[in-house]
RNA sequence: GGCGCCGUCGCCAAGUGGUAAGGCAGAGGUCUGCAAAACCUCCAUCCCCGGUUCAAAUCCGGGCGGCGCCUCCA
């Protein structure tokens, strides 16, 4: 497979450092509120990563996502809200498994949180580790990194130092750095802020440092394989985190660097919390769109390209997925045994073009126009009647190949699970309207179609009989 | 001010040197009690201007337009 890497600013052909494990760290939420459908477009991404290398490429993924529990906001809005803050970060954590699941995504193998005693332990010896190499100095109770001691300092964002002029805004007098980029590693709290001491003295992680040391400690010592997250961490949070790695152990940190592009909103700008123009996935349920539909979007333009999300997006997603499903559905009515070697041949290429899709860089939309050439594929075998039973089987086959990365058709089977209708009443109300049929009676035909339909049931009559499926 | 990305049909979006995938929407037709679904047919020369090449949407230069990072951020 190939990996656009950050860090070489280029393509290149990714394999695991050890064996046939792939080591894999990347950002999660920091949960002082309920995630957005822009952090969801990197987590959807990310999932796809990880099932492109377990499911494609036949690795064994060992995956870690982190919950950013401590930092400036998830404090002052826990103190807000007059909660301690583990008690206030926990419901946003469960906010985010239940999104996560509504979505499709994997379970991933470790989750930790940065306020975790062991986490706080490795973090400290990483600060203590640091302090012992000479790149830190202490400055009103807070230790901070001291970039100047580390020449290779800026290899991934490959910012120009001498280009910050006039109109970047800098942080300046915040907190006493010596060097405007310097940034802290353990920060000096208030009387009322969460505090803990494990051996640098009494203080807070800065944000960085968790991911560096949750990474290798989870991960089993650097360099780990892949490292990912939103484009917006290029830089600081990533650049840091390499420093703080390197600087500590004295080894390259990470082999990949894999960045989501953002999702924007229609009229061009970014979703932010702090704009408040942000939608979260219950938000799109709430205005009666699939959860398919929305996972859809999110794959349907490369991760490296920003994605500028519409409500007409979501629609349009939701009638190709619509596509797929009812190919699938056709497909129960075929019956006729044996298989045909043109359809055969067409699974054959369409499985071969899809896993290249995805090697090249994870070209999900690619992947998917593989995947629809397909259902037009099969459902002209079924109009010619040239297709059997044993065709059928390897069809199914080929579509849980593709959604076993993709993910969208069972996330769609999940969410029209629960038809707004119960199925023994849609299915009594079938027979009902068979029977006004055969006496040729209409009018009652349609009024029952009609109110199924209002009730956002569809029926689909057929020589095979009636089929019905969730508007 | 510095660095970087992007501009393909009405909408969304692949393709990145060999003559434009796919989805949505639209038009006509077949099928159907009607409807839906499905199938068939139709529907772009790739922001503009130069250049390189036998050949460019694809490479180079210059414009115009949009966006991102340099600051908390997925």
């Amino acid at each position: 497979m190939r990996l656009y890497n950050t860090l070489t600013r280029s393509e290149e052909p990714f394999a695991p450092l050890r064996g046939q494990q792939v080591r894999m760290y990347t950002c999660g939420l920091t949960v002082y509120a309920r995630g957005h459908i822009g952090n969801f477009r990197t987590f959807v991404c990310l999932d796809v990563l990880r099932r492109a290398l377990k499911h494609l490429e036949g690795y064994d993924v060992r995956q870690v996502m982190n919950y950013t529990d401590v930092d400036d906001r998830t404090i002052k809005e826990s103190q807000k809200a007059g909660r301690p803050l583990r008690e206030y970060t926990d419901q946003y954590i469960a906010a985010y498994l239940e999104d996560a699941a509504t979505l499709g995504l994997e379970t991933v193998e470790e989750t930790p949180r940065a306020t975790d005693e062991a986490n706080l332990r490795a973090m400290t010896e990483m600060v203590q580790a640091l302090e012992k190499n000479g790149h830190t100095y202490r400055s009103d109770g807070s230790i901070y990194f001291k970039i100047s001691t580390l020449p290779k300092y800026g290899q991934l964002a490959r910012l120009d130092h001498e280009g910050i002029k006039p109109g970047a805004r800098i942080d300046t007098d915040k907190y006493d750095k010596e060097d405007a980029r310097d940034f802290v590693l353990w920060k000096a709290t208030t009387p009322d802020e969460p505090t803990w001491d494990f051996g640098a003295g009494p203080g807070r992680p800065g944000w960085h440092i968790e991911c560096s040391a949750m990474a290798l400690r989870l991960l089993d010592g650097a360099p780990i394989d892949i490292h990912a997250g939103g484009v917006d961490l290029v830089f600081p949070h990533h650049e840091n985190e390499i420093a703080q790695a390197e600087g500590a152990t004295g080894e390259p940190f990470c082999r990949f660097w894999v960045h989501v592009e953002h999702l924007l909103l229609g009229e061009g700008e970014k979703m932010s919390k702090s704009v408040g123009n942000i939608f979260t996935v219950q938000d799109v349920l709430a205005k009666g769109f699939r959860a398919s539909a929305l996972r859809y979007v999110l794959l349907a333009v490369h991760y490296r390209k920003q994605l500028r999300f519409t409500w007409a997006s979501l629609a349009q997603a939701d009638e190709a997925l619509t596509r797929v499903m009812d190919c699938l559905a056709r497909l129960d009515a075929v019956t006729r045994p044996g298989a045909h070697d043109d359809l055969t041949a067409k699974v054959a290429s369409a499985r071969k073009g899809f896993a290249e899709m995805m090697a090249a860089d994870l070209n999900t939309p690619g992947a998917l126009g593989v995947m629809f050439e397909l259902v037009r594929a099969v459902n002209a075998a079924i109009d010619a009647g040239q297709i059997g039973t044993d065709d059928v089987a390897a069809i199914r086959d080929v579509f849980d190949y593709f959604d076993q990365v993709l993910g969208v058709i069972s996330v769609r089977r999940a969410d029209d699970a629960a038809p707004p209708v119960p199925v023994d009443e849609i299915e009594r109300v079938i027979g009902e309207r068979k029977a006004a049929r055969s006496r040729r009676d209409f009018a009652e035909a349609d009024r029952i179609r009609d109110e199924l339909a209002k009730r956002g049931i569809v029926l689909e009559d057929s020589a095979q009989g009636t089929r019905w499926k969730r508007k």
